[in-house]
DNA sequence: CGGTTGATTAACCGGATGGTTGAATAGAGA
DNA sequence: TCTCTATTCAACCATCCGGTTAATCAACCG
């Protein structure tokens, strides 16, 4: 699968959604991850799997524990890819976007 | 399912990116949206649904043509909220968050 | 060594997903 | 009306996903 797909599969998920949120307030274990929720500690340690497969965490190596931290690129990335429509939410973008064409000499913008 | 993860839930196809990209040119119907891809309309038009269900597009009704319509405002959303992880990868934006953390009493910034 | 703690792997289950083919519906037009 | 076009619905299939329990691996500690 492709890395955009890897990455929006993973924030599709609440649970993991709430592990980046804990994350943001800097490294955890596993055991310390799952604590909040309901589910047993094999199942965080399955979403854990997801968000590393998709480049939203790295893994260290402490002992026996395993901390997890935050990855920021690819939210990096998606954020990107949102802000190519960003024309089709704001009108003041899409007024400055109306602009910017006008300048071009060829009519088409080029944009996937 | 909560409306984000709807949203990257239909977002985490290649297929429905690709339509989204198609309908940033214009509405569409659902025969000129299948068109490109080795699919059967059939399939397609599941896509559509799955779109549909997340407010990415909405549809008209034109004779027997059912016209789609891109709709930005999930879009808008999923870059907000990945906003919030913006000092994870923006190093200016980094200090600037140290920066407003001096100027608060407290010492916890609420978010989620 | 043996035991305890932290974490992953394996096997399984029910439900969702992405695709197919075939039948059905809706409307335009002869 | 009969037909053609556009689209959806239904049934089916293989695979994936999120969860479980049980077993295993890894590292510390007595």
């Amino acid at each position: 699968m492709d890395r955009l797909s890897l990455v929006f599969a993973a924030l599709a998920d609440p649970t993991r959604r709430a592990i980046l949120a804990r994350l943001a307030d800097g490294d955890a274990t596993v055991n310390q991850l799952a604590e909040p929720f309901p589910i047993s500690l094999q199942a965080v340690s399955k979403h854990l799997k997801v968000l590393e497969q998709a480049g939203l965490i790295t893994r260290g190596r402490d002992a026996q524990w395993r901390p997890c931290r935050l990855e920021a690129a690819p939210l990096r990335d998606i954020s990107a890819w949102a802000e190519q429509y960003r024309r089709f939410w704001d009108e003041r973008y899409d007024r400055l976007d109306d602009y910017l064409r006008t300048l071009q000499t060829g009519p088409t913008t080029e944009e996937k």
